[in-house]
DNA sequence: TTGAAAGCGCTAACAC
DNA sequence: GTGTTAGCGCTTTCAA
């Protein structure tokens, strides 16, 4: 087979009007649609641009244009490929797309180092904005990129050390929720099981579900709460452990959703599944479909996603009111796991 | 609360130039590291550029650079946040990352237009490369694109109309393999349940179904093959119908996720779901957690998003060897939904 | 080792 | 209506 040939450089403005036989600045104001510009010409022009493939450089105006826009937003999640930060991704795209902005997005990895790359790595191509589900506790860094122009949207978790808009659900009152629902049901012991406490959204819940725990007066029983990464054994371990234990719980609140499958998983190989009550947080994908179904306080990813991006759009069309924080609610779904009563 | 104030504009070389009291050039230098510049001014004018906060812009470079690389891809896919997409963005970017290139996603969304907006956005933008999991079935619009120097790699969807490097799963053999293993558990009245036979993956996996049964001289029943869009309530109606009439399968495979989970639902409803034996295609979540567990076909997803990177980037590299296609396997894992022996 | 001048592809400003 | 000139922020070329 023989080898693949490239390269015959893209047409620029120049060449257009060369061979339309006008000059640039004409064909720069047909290909921007500007008006002016007799038909004949127009027609000419197109031909020319048609003929020699021209495709308008984005970068290159952009660095002319007075009000500099590239079209660009960059969207920093924790792990581009797990479903929460896809969905989100999801919801930017919709919105930007109505604007013909495009969007990327770089993986954080909880890794604060990461964020710094990904940060720089967008400013360096001058994205118009940025959305932020952060892995860092201190975004004093970005003070500067804000007051460069590029507006900032939080999102998921909330800025430290900088005043920013920011989009966030109302983990203490999911966490609440859950836990409230356990009690409703005549559960008194329940455990909590959750991602470590550094995490905003985790030690939120962990709130939650406290303050539940308190309105009921329930003494908070320590042994009952685990905290860790799931990815670990150790917390499997201690899950187990717990479970097996004299002073096993009634009920569990899980309150994250790799949790809630680890205890789905535990709770299975234990053969408990129907008699400890489990609510979980954050979406399961066919939770309906389990044995029995889990109950699940969630929140509304879609709206999170939509929500920042049309906030960020709004501070690019110009809207310089004081900095939003917008909570959105979680709502519980039972199915059958959180109903289960309390054993005698 | 007062109004949010912005623009301090970003300082430029130039103005680091200035303020360390030297040229343009020399900035240019320390900033990309050239060598030839003494420690002083090399100190002089990093002091200078943290000052002023200089972040290079990387789209200016671009435009004068010779070898001009923006150090972005562009990744085309199905619909970004689905998790299949999400995964293939993943493997992506582990790939891109090592290399400081940033990739933006797209969705498709199966639409043959929005393919081509996407690509002119990607063009506009100078991408280095593009990554498409392609909606059209015509590429020839692409073929100026590749020859003015832009790789493109196809993923999971063959180019059409264009010689271009792909990655694909074999679809023929993971249609075959669900297929025998139906077989191999006695099975003979198998139903095919799958997407519209438009889409290149599709009928594909039926082609491989069509070889099982040829090899195992069963005669195809084509009242066994339902084939339509998954979100529509007619397939629904037509799968319910087939497992309660006369002609019922003891056994069903469903060539995508989301036939599998309709599958399992109606199959719940009806009660059938531990006597039709059922194996699916592709990857669902917690498929082991469900009664029964869920035998499925896979493939490497990861794998795919991967290759198809390092191919691009193997172009990029200046590889001119003759295009590649790179087909990758299947396996399947047994979970007992597919074990399920006929009805007598 | 350093810097001045030219120019990448395009748009802004202002002529004609 | 159309074209000319300048210049966005940077790298290249080449001279000093």
């Amino acid at each position: 087979m023989s080898e693949i040939q490239t390269s015959r450089p893209r047409a620029t403005m120049k060449e257009v009007a060369e061979l339309a036989g006008t000059s640039l600045k004409t064909v720069s104001r047909v290909i921007n649609g500007e008006a002016h510009v007799t038909p004949e010409l127009t027609e000419k022009v197109k031909a020319a641009a048609a003929k020699l493939q021209f495709r308008p450089n984005l970068a290159a105006g952009f660095l002319r244009r007075s009000d500099g826009k590239t079209q660009m937003i960059g969207l920093l999640v924790e792990n581009i490929s797990n479903p929460f930060s896809a969905t989100l991704h999801g919801a930017v795209e919709v919105v930007a797309r109505l604007r013909d902005v495009v969007v990327f997005a770089g993986s954080l990895d909880e890794n604060v180092e990461r964020e710094h790359q990904l940060v720089d790595a967008c400013i360096a191509r001058r994205v118009d904005g940025l959305i932020i589900a952060p892995a860092a506790d201190d975004h004093s860094y970005l003070v500067n990129e804000q007051k460069a122009g590029t507006p900032i949207v939080f999102l998921d978790r909330p800025p430290r050390n900088i005043e920013a808009d920011s989009v966030l659900t109302d983990n203490v009152g999911g966490g609440k929720l859950a836990t409230e629902h356990l009690i409703k049901a005549g559960h008194r012991r329940i455990a909590y099981v959750g991602d470590m406490p550094s995490i905003f959204t985790s030690s939120e819940r962990l709130t939650g579900y406290n303050a539940a725990l308190r309105a009921a007066d329930i003494a908070l029983d320590k042994r009952l709460v685990i905290q860790g990464d799931y990815s670990s054994e150790i917390i499997l371990e201690a899950i187990r452990e717990l479970l097996t234990s004299a002073h096993a719980p009634t009920a569990i609140f899980a309150s994250q959703n790799f949790m809630t499958l680890a205890v789905i998983r535990i709770l299975r190989q234990l053969g408990l599944q129907n008699e400890i009550a489990l609510v979980g947080f954050d979406e399961i994908s066919e939770a309906d479909l389990l044995t029995p179904a889990i109950t699940l306080v969630t929140q509304d990813v879609e709206a999170m996603g939509e929500t920042a991006a049309e906030l960020l759009f709004a501070r690019l069309d110009g809207d310089t009111s004081p900095y939003k924080k917008i909570v959105l609610p979680t709502k519980i779904t039972a199915r059958g796991s959180g109903e289960i009563p309390p054993r005698k």
